[in-house]
DNA sequence: GATGAATGAGACTTCATTCAT
DNA sequence: GATGAATGAAGTCTCATTCAT
């Protein structure tokens, strides 16, 4: 049994680390997203983690830690991803369509939608949580939607008021996310259907 | 001194019953809506209504019943107003615009925009709850909102598609809810303008 | 409509008091019965007595008063009863089966002998009760039977050193009020047989 | 400092855990002894046992739950022990005169009285509770006394009338139990005494 | 006298957090 | 690092007792 470099072995030791520190941010969210903050029991969360309940104060310093810093984690990369597309090369509605397909895929296809409605239900008891939601998420997206609707409205292809009021193309996306998590059990929603209405009375009937 | 009607008495007795009953809903309102259900302690509640914490039993079996009632009580006057505009004689955009106006002052003016919060924030956890406000609210609403846009449609005042999905006249409603909530204090949100252009949107620019 | 005597309207309502005072007790009973003195709730008792739960306030000063109160009036009589049986005129095993005949129909036979399970259950935590009693009723009853016994014994009709342990005698009737209570419906007992069968044990087989 | 071996450390954890476990039920005799099920705090168990109350979960999952778990750690060994002695080869007031030492020994000698005492005073608010008792312990040992019994009655030692009601045979232990726990302070029983006496009844007088 | 709404101390139970192993 | 037994503050709910009507 030969000993291994240490090198290797504090690499392995940082990968495991890292594997656990998901597996506790991955099962928080699971059980975040049923009870929100105050109803979930870290008890459950250790076990659905496979791991002891002290083990997740070696990762997070306490409960509400390890929430916030669940929400910071799941929008950091869709953020970053979606202020890679190139706004200028495409006409506006082909970039709306390109926008609310990553919604439909990243967000309402994930359990990031579970996310976004923690952030509604738990964001008055946590301000430093809208704040900080605001700044990350809000803050970035909705001057990006502006800045198309801008350029669509200048091109006559949208009408010019709707670049005051950028919410207004992601209202569906939102109450996509509500429906999906209440009421789809009782009466589906078809979300891409709904998203394609919206797009064309936003700019109008697809000529193609 | 005369002695009072037995009558009156009872209605005295009646209505401060009635009274006490209705200031524990104000107080639970207003801590629910902060906390949501688990976060909210029923001392503050009693505290806020200035009554002893075992006076909420003497009204409400538990903490369960009491939230279920507070969002119970807090929609079905306003459903029955809703239903009462008569659809049939005016023009859909007028028709629009009031039920909008009427969700502005009684929604958005009042704390039933908290309890649409709570109603989002809670009803993974309290599936009946969804259940409830689907069958009392949703079911109610929305197939009025979706008569009064296929009639719209077939005078071709709007796209005959969007009666498919009445989520799309109500979405900024939603948004409005969240955003007061929970940005209106980083970037208040004009919210009447907003529908005005939303409006305009779905039923065309107004001419008058 | 004459004005009544005073006199009768306050033995009316001496007689109303008492009948009241009288309910309390019963329903009071019945309920100690089943769940012991912590167990059983003031509004059940007042409930089953039809009254309101301040009304038993003005009859008994508090729970505990209560309690104790309706031990001693089920024995009083009773006792009264037992010490009138003439000891002198007759044969010790005549008087014995008198007095388990008096036992098995206003004891076993009532509720008095939810009254003795309660003594038992309750004596150690209430040491004046356990104390009271023995006064009353075991200090009164044992010497009876020890006198009976001592004459027995000196006429020879029975083992004179049971004369010493009188509790003998009455060993089977606490046996009985026990089966009675907790597992008659899973394997009833003849008390009356089983009582024949003791006091031929004491006396020897009767011989009539 | 040689590392324990694992089975050692394992077994440290279990002992501990078992005495903390054993703490708590002693504790909880203690104190249910007194006051019944209801009037007892669990508060006051875990001072008892020098433990925090919220360790009391962690061995029994409610009040209920230790409470009936105490009552059946308290009988399963002495039945066993019981059940063991040879029926066959010995005379009928032998084994009877033994079963009585053990009664003495196992039961009056010990907080087991107080055990009995609990069943005779919470078993009509726990029926569960006085058919298990009556299926592990009465079931088992009643059926023994007879099969006792009808032996001697076989060989002419006893009234065999006195086989169909073993309960004459255990009657003075019931009443000792009684007696010792409510009036030993007041008036101490011999209870050795009696027994022998009890037992010269049954048998006739020991002749050796 | 009678009522029953109101009170609030106190019970059971949960669960975030700690710490010896 | 990892564990999970232990802790005890804090929550929900009950119920004996009071008191205005």
């Amino acid at each position: 049994m030969p000993a291994r470099r240490p090198g290797a072995r504090t690499s392995d030791r940082a990968t495991r680390s890292a594997a656990r520190r998901q597996a506790i941010l991955d099962a928080a969210l699971d059980e975040f997203a049923v009870g929100g903050f105050a109803a979930t029991r870290l008890d459950d969360v250790a076990k659905r983690a496979g791991v002891a309940k002290g083990t997740i104060y070696l990762y997070f310093s306490d409960k509400e830690a390890l929430f916030q810093e669940l929400l910071r984690s799941m929008f950091g990369p869709l953020v970053g991803a979606l202020t890679k597309i190139p706004v200028e090369h495409l006409p506006a509605r082909e970039l709306a369509e390109r926008m609310i397909a990553i919604f439909i895929r990243e967000v309402l296809g994930t359990r990031r939608k579970d996310v976004i409605r923690l952030i509604i239900a738990e964001g008055p008891r946590f301000p430093k949580l809208a704040e900080f939601h605001y700044r990350e998420v809000i803050g970035r997206v909705l001057p990006m939607v502006q800045a198309l609707l801008t350029r669509a409205a200048e091109r006559g292809e949208v009408d010019p008021r709707v670049a005051k009021f950028p919410q207004l193309l992601v209202a569906p996306g939102i109450v996509a996310i509500v429906w999906k998590s209440l009421f789809d059990r009782l009466a589906p929603l078809d979300v891409e259907a709904m998203m394609r209405v919206h797009l064309d009375l936003l700019f109008g009937p697809r000529t193609s």
